[in-house]
RNA sequence: GUGAGCGUAGCUCAGCUGGAUAGAGCACUGGAUUGUGGCUCCAGUGGUCGGGGGUUCGAAUCCCCUCGCUCACCCCA
């Protein structure tokens, strides 16, 4: 036997059963980021590798061991996406973008790669939204994409989020910080797990982030980030917080809040929800004040963020997602070639006045067509036959009511020509 | 990369410590109703029990290998 072709491991289809909830999302994310002033953007699904190993960081896990990449037929090295921020800042200085608004605000939805083992909520081929502020290193417009996000999931109906936030230093406060909680670790490295032992030379950050009971106690014992921000650090996060204090947003400092990519520094936070198990961050983001210089364009401070629409999906309670059926509600159902040849006709004609309605191909029997009619939940049917044919009075039952009449090709597609601007028939 | 759990009809699942032609509900097709759906009743289609090997008189059931899925670690959205 064949086997069969499935769809690769950590990709899924999304069937037209669960498409309203993308729908939802998708609509409801760009009607709320058109109202803060962000503008869409759309950015290659592939790049040159060389733009995530500077952007990301060679030595963070996504670069390391998550990236699809691949030489194309010239020998060019190209990568799938793992994220977005590193595309959009290199098209923002590609097309000088920051010339034309300042700050630019831009937000994305598509979808991104990273090889890792698929578990709930984590896949290889995931989707985010995500906004990017480029051009502005004010706090304040930290609070304002937040909120943002919040009113986003607040729209949705989303629940039992919470709102973690930490600043993780800059370039000139960080490195010293490092070398200190590099010593502070390696002082006691006997009581920390051998996954931290790891991290501690990889990358100590991760440490003060580690789940074991048994590291708990001497993570605690270690300097906080927060003693030993640089003075321009510490004002900053502390304008930030003021911002989303005065925007009443609730939320919790975690020092021991670290992020993945390499381009972050001074803020940083995370939205988790309960609801979505061991992978419970729903959306994360900071800042990368260097980004810009990084990838070859002029200093450009930025703030962003990234949301995992599969999760959101998981987070999404029934009731936000109403019954939208765009599906036509005329079923017409020809019983016989000669009447399939009349019926294709006429459902060309009502196509072309804008309106909707399925064509029955095989219908065995009229009463196959009509249980057809009825699963695809038309609401008429519009029955023709060797005696409507003959007539040119065809049936017309409305599956609801359980009523019937007669109706003339001409009294139908006047009937298609009112209601001007709507898809649906209106009887 | 590591660990655990699970693979029986399109879907959700029964199948007791190994026993004869592998079952149910839903879905699908047809009939009761020669051109009238949803409800009801009746019937039917559909499975090399994930794949391979082994133990046995006999394997969906026990053992080994393999593939797949799921969840967790790691990491992140």
């Amino acid at each position: 036997m064949m086997v069969m072709v499935r769809a690769v491991k950590g990709t899924k289809d999304i069937l037209p059963e669960e498409m309203p909830r993308w729908q939802l999302i998708e609509s409801t994310a760009r009607n709320i980021f058109a109202t803060f002033g962000f503008e869409e953007i759309r950015t290659p699904l592939f790049e040159e590798t060389e733009l995530f190993h500077r952007g990301i960081g060679e030595a963070t896990d996504v670069v390391s061991k998550e990236m699809y990449t691949f030489p194309d037929r010239s020998g060019n090295s190209l990568t799938l996406r793992p994220e977005m921020t590193a595309s959009v800042v290199r098209a923002t200085i590609e097309h000088r973008l920051e010339l034309y608004r300042n700050p630019l605000r831009l937000f994305y939805i598509g979808p991104m790669f990273r090889y890792e083992r698929p578990q709930k909520g984590r896949y290889r081929q995931f989707h985010q939204i995500g906004a990017e502020v480029i051009g502005s290193d004010h706090p304040a417009i930290e609070a304002e994409a937040i909120e943002m996000l919040l009113l986003l999931l607040e729209r949705l109906q989303v629940r039992g989020s919470e709102l973690v936030i930490n600043s993780i230093g800059c370039p000139s406060c960080r490195p010293d910080f490092l070398n200190l909680l590099r010593n502070a670790v390696s002082e006691k490295l006997e009581r920390f797990c051998a996954d931290c032992r790891d991290r501690s030379s990889r990358n100590v950050l991760r440490v003060l982030d580690c789940k074991q009971e048994t590291c708990q106690e001497p993570i605690e014992s270690l300097p906080a980030i927060s003693d030993h921000l640089c003075e321009g650090c510490r004002s900053h996060f502390l304008q930030f917080r003021s911002w989303l204090e005065k925007r009443r947003v609730p939320y919790q400092v975690r020092s021991r809040l670290v992020r993945g990519l390499d381009y972050y520094e001074k803020t940083t936070f995370e939205i988790s929800n309960g609801l979505l198990g061991a992978q419970n961050a729903l959306a994360g983001g900071g800042r990368y004040d260097g980004l810009s210089a990084l990838l070859g364009g002029k200093p450009s401070k930025g703030f962003g963020f990234a949301m995992g629409m599969e999760r959101l999906v998981l987070a999404l309670p029934e009731e936000a997602v109403k019954e939208s059926s765009s599906t036509p509600e005329l079923c017409l159902v020809p019983l016989g070639e000669k009447a399939l040849e009349v019926a294709a006709g006429v459902a060309s004609k009502i196509r072309q006045a804008g309106k909707g309605c399925y064509l029955e191909y095989e219908a065995r029997s009229l009463k196959a067509a009509l249980r057809s009619a009825d699963r695809i939940r038309a609401r008429w049917a519009l029955i023709l036959g060797d005696n409507e044919l003959q007539t040119g009075q065809w049936v017309l039952k409305d599956l609801t009511a359980q009523t019937q009449r007669l109706i003339t090709e001409t009294e139908l597609l006047e009937a298609c020509a009112s209601g001007a601007g709507k898809t649906q028939i209106l009887f």
